[in-house]
DNA sequence: GCCGTTTTCGGCCCGACTGTTTTCAGTCG
């Protein structure tokens, strides 16, 4: 998490910079570090102190000075001057969407606004409609950003809610008399989103220890509950786990020490934490897990907007024991993440075929990720689009359509018979932005009727198909792909977190397309081409 | 600030979309 504390100072640096008007390119470069930054596989502590940081391209000698400069004393002084020169919500007004760096600026210097409160008052007040560059329009998108990050405001997704806690935990286990430490709550139940960090302390006696400052390592609201008795911790970690509803529909039994003996009393199999979001089910189905994953399909390389190598993913994969992958590039529409054309694709089947040959223990599947474009077509002539293995749909324009447009698009996606799977459904971010309008119901339809699949989208900032509709899904006999949509080889292993939403929607191994061993996934992909 | 050289200075990234405009600037992926 250093890494990523490191890269947000290079990013707001290059936001701060950019609104006293300081050389564009010096900007560029920060944001640029950034980047560069957010790539390494390694902790920044140890690029440092290998010296590899010295050969990163794109890291020069003043980004290094920076960086080691955090690392070694955990701030940078030249930000921190440059922080204090501004009103202290200044850095939360780049949340906004809609407002960049050069609005933001204008809206400091003529209104004097410098948190989402003063905005928020001055959209009330109409003071932006005189702004130049201003208008109703941005007025009213600006305020209805503001709303969406009042309603998310203190909640973090999954990893770094998962970092924190750790570190918590860590704390928390030296105190006197504790003898164990339980995370509970949502966060143990691996909730998209976690509004407060909950644990357990099993303590030897009575006495409880004065708490540690929490503010130190977490914005959250973190609970802390104390067990005093040994022989009922099982009964205290599944309550303090939830969620109530899950809980109050338990039968009763004698007390349990632990929570593998609390299912065992009630004669139940152990239930994943990830699955008590309801009652349990007459049938409890057998879920999904991690070491069910066979191989993923989702991931982009240094040949569109990835920063790794096809080598380097591969290697990935190779360490996670996978048996096959399908690499997936953007396709040529996506000009920003440098989408391949014909000629880029035959480059990269080249570059397959020798892989291949290197790495005989994983199978090399070649697709794409295509843009669904505007009309709902995919983005090659058919003829290109018989040579992939597979492809991902995916929109990546145009989010603004109409309910009616954007679900038929997207079904139209569905009905080609080049489709495998239809990538990130709603193309929610997390925390960042919602969905496009669709009626997701008419999708799922379509989907079962034209037998297409539909991803799984396991980045932590998407987590689309949201878990809620898998039941759905499964019912219909969609099949799901848990793909990581990895943009460098420390991506892939995000794969994990899809299995978990799969897990929280019920899903078994027999739902989830990449569960498949390489024979099936071979045969499965030859027979939908040729639906 | 970074890079790379025709090595110490000059160049550094694209296109669609939106909402402002009346010809374009800013944002975003």
């Amino acid at each position: 998490m250093v890494n990523e504390s490191i890269t947000a100072i290079f990013l707001n640096f290059a936001f701060l910079l950019e609104l006293k008007g300081e050389n564009p390119f010096k900007i560029r470069a920060f944001q640029n570090t950034a980047r560069v930054l957010e790539e390494q596989t390694a902790p920044v502590e140890e690029l440092v102190t290998s010296g590899a940081i010295r050969s990163i391209p794109g890291i020069g000698k003043g980004s290094q000075g920076i960086i080691e400069e955090f690392v070694k004393t955990g701030a940078v002084k030249e930000f921190d001057v440059l922080v204090a020169e501004f009103p202290e919500g200044m850095l939360d007004l780049q949340k906004v969407r809609g407002l960049g760096p050069k609005k933001i600026k204008a809206l400091y210097e003529a209104l004097s606004i410098g948190s989402l409160a003063e905005l928020e008052y001055a959209c009330g007040e109409n003071r932006l409609l005189d702004l130049k560059g201003f208008g109703k329009k941005t007025q009213d998108n600006i305020l209805k950003s503001i709303s969406e990050l009042k309603l998310n405001r203190g909640k973090l997704l999954l990893p770094q809610a998962v970092y924190e806690a750790s570190v918590i935990t860590d704390k928390l286990s030296k105190l006197p008399g504790v003898r164990g430490v339980y995370v509970v709550g949502e966060l143990r139940r691996s909730c998209e989103l976690i509004a407060s960090l909950d644990f357990l302390l099993d303590m030897e006696s009575e006495k409880n220890p004065p708490l540690p400052h929490f503010a130190e390592y977490t914005e959250l609201p973190v609970q802390v509950t104390f067990s005093h008795e040994a022989e009922c911790l099982g009964d205290e970690i599944v309550r303090l786990t939830g969620t109530d509803a899950f809980v109050a529909a338990l039968p009763e039994a004698k007390k349990s020490a632990n929570e593998k003996d609390f299912f065992e009393a009630r004669k139940l199999p152990f239930v994943f934490p990830e699955f008590r979001e309801a009652a349990l089910p007459a049938k409890i189905p057998e879920l999904v897990e991690e070491k069910d994953i066979r191989g993923v399909f989702h991931f982009h390389t240094t040949a569109s907007d990835g920063a790794n190598s096809l080598e380097e993913m591969l290697r990935a994969a190779k360490r996670l024991g996978f048996e096959y992958v399908g690499v997936s590039d953007h396709s040529q529409t996506a000009i920003y993440a440098n989408g391949l054309k014909d000629a880029n694709l035959r480059v990269q089947r080249a570059e397959i075929r020798t892989l291949q040959e290197k790495f005989p223990e994983i199978k090399i599947f070649h697709g794409i990720e295509s843009d669904i474009l505007a009309d709902g077509s995919l983005d090659y002539p058919e003829e290109i689009l018989a040579k992939f293995d597979f492809v991902i749909a995916s929109v990546h324009s145009q989010f603004k359509m109409p309910r009616e447009q954007m679900t038929a698009r997207i079904c139209r996606a569905l009905e080609n018979p080049h489709t495998t799977w239809l990538g990130h459904a709603t193309g929610r971010l997390l925390l960042g932005r919602s969905g496009y309008e669709l009626d997701m119901e008419q999708v799922l339809k379509t989907a079962e009727k034209c037998g297409k699949a539909i991803e799984l989208n396991a980045n932590p900032h998407r987590l689309d198909l949201d878990w809620r509709w898998l039941p759905d899904a499964k019912r219909r006999g969609i099949s799901i792909g848990i793909f990581p949509d990895a943009h460098s080889a420390r991506g892939m292993e995000d794969f994990r977190y899809g299995v978990k939403m799969a897990q929280k929607g019920g899903l078994t191994k027999q739902d989830v397309s990449n569960t498949k061993s390489l024979k099936e996934m071979s045969d499965w992909l030859q027979r939908s081409k040729s639906v």
